[in-house]
DNA sequence: TCTGGGGTCCTAGGACCC
DNA sequence: TCTGGGGTCCTAGGACCC
């Protein structure tokens, strides 16, 4: 049997442990730059504030609702979610995390024990010692199991925990569960489904098995067929390391001036830098890529993309920043206004053996450049992300005075919470 | 004025090898 | 009129996920 374990409106309800004021009423998380919707509660979803929304047509929308509004503050959300799947690490004999909010787990070996009152358990605990409320979706394949987990979230009968065991359930439980809320079957699919006359999960399930073979012709869309029907088919990914990483933003306002637009694209590229050496690895390709703003029809549009191959592969904050800048260069042009920019880095692998090259930097230069790294990987995690960076990445102020502005806050928050969980000095005293 | 930021897998087709 | 039979690697595009 699985288990999925996921939290409920993730962002809202890290906001709301340290708001618990904010119970009962609407509450929404914005995208970075405080551009959209991306979390809502139960209290939002009724009002039909859809996701994606727009921040300002909510605003406008909705201009006299009383409608608590966060940016999003992923410090937060990383610390609490990490604290669940702490949790649940310690309740099961394997798991793997999914996302953010969800983490699946193996419930082999625990054939004896009654799943539901497990999950309920489980529930509980983490409820009480995070203040993360969770459903739990128990069921002999990771599709059903999702299926489970949103019974088990829309129905407080479940008490947070739904297991689908039984032939009966499981048809049950299908024959009321929209084809597009099917994890695998998105809005393209479910166009064609319905087509098909296909409108529930149970519809699909007793197709048989060559119309759906024949009509798709796709393996992943067969997976979830099968899985539906109780058989074990979508692969268990464990944690696997990334395959290509990517860091991008769009900009509070737009870009014109290629220096502005460098300091940006060097922050991305030392970001992603970062991250090749949070799972170990290097990387052999950076690529670059801008764009104008396409929802302003009446401006020049203009996007490119351009890559930059390593000699070396490399994790190194200043060899990927440079490679980043080259990028850059190759594909900037003047007279448009940039709206957003990102940096992603392929090809990634292990950092050994080395694949020294005769013309690029010797082994020495190489495990000298790793060390600088590692250090200042150590200060920037304990100090404070971004105690020292590149000069490149140093943001300049208009005036040139004063403080210049870190990276986490170049882009728009205006409603962004505290770090109570991560920093000292915003440790907050709940009344 | 204001519109997010990440990832994965699969397949077809082209370029190239012998 | 008729032109072999194997491969590999890479890329682009399309679908999906959160």
């Amino acid at each position: 049997m699985y288990a999925i374990i996921d939290c409920d409106n993730c962002y809202v309800s890290c906001e709301r442990v340290f708001r618990p004021d904010l119970e009962g009423v609407p509450v929404v998380v914005l995208s970075n730059n405080d551009g959209c919707v991306v979390a809502r509660s139960n209290e939002a979803k009724a009002m039909g504030i859809k996701a994606g929304t727009p921040f300002f047509q909510l605003q406008q929308m909705f201009p006299d609702k009383k409608i608590a509004v966060f940016s999003s503050n992923y410090e937060l959300y990383g610390e609490m979610t990490a604290r669940v799947v702490e949790i649940v690490k310690k309740a099961v004999p394997a798991y793997f995390r999914y996302s953010i909010d969800e983490c699946f787990a193996y419930l082999h070996g625990m054939d004896d024990i009654d799943h539901k009152l497990w999950g309920e358990e489980l529930h509980k605990k983490i409820k009480k010692w995070t203040g993360m409320p969770v459903s739990i979706g128990i069921a002999p394949t990771k599709t059903l199991a999702k299926v489970a987990s949103h019974f088990a979230k829309k129905y407080s009968g479940y008490k947070h925990c739904c297991v689908i065991d039984t032939e009966e359930k499981r048809r049950k439980a299908l024959r009321l569960f929209s084809i597009d809320d099917v994890w695998g079957v998105g809005r393209r699919y479910a166009a064609r489904l319905d087509g098909y006359g296909v409108k529930t999960a149970l519809d699909f399930a007793e197709r048989h098995e060559s119309w759906v073979r024949v009509t798709f012709n796709n393996i992943v869309i067969m997976r979830t067929w099968m899985e539906l029907n109780g058989n074990d088919a979508v692969p268990n990914e464990e944690m696997a390391k990334k395959k290509s990483i990517c860091t991008s933003r769009s900009f509070n306002g737009m870009i014109s001036d290629y220096n502005e637009l460098k300091t940006h694209v060097a922050n991305y590229a030392a970001r992603c830098a970062e991250k090749l050496r949070i799972q170990d690895t290097v990387c052999s390709v950076v690529g670059v890529f801008i764009y104008t703003n396409p929802f302003r029809e009446d401006l020049m549009q203009y996007w490119n993309f351009h890559e930059t191959r390593l000699i070396t592969p490399s994790a190194s904050t200043i060899t990927i920043v440079n490679a980043a800048e080259d990028a850059l260069k190759a594909i900037f042009r003047p007279g448009y206004k940039y709206k957003k920019a990102g940096v992603i880095v392929m090809g990634i692998g292990n950092p050994y053996p080395l694949h020294h090259d005769l013309f690029d930097i010797t082994a020495e230069q190489f495990q000298k450049m790793r060390k600088l790294d590692k250090v200042i990987d150590r200060i920037n995690k304990t100090i404070g992300s971004e105690t020292i960076v590149l000069g490149a990445q140093q943001y300049t102020r208009p005036d040139g005075k004063g403080k210049a502005e870190v990276f986490a806050n170049a882009i728009k928050h205006d409603y962004r919470s505290k770090n109570p969980t991560t920093r000292w000095a915003e440790i907050i005293r709940l009344t």
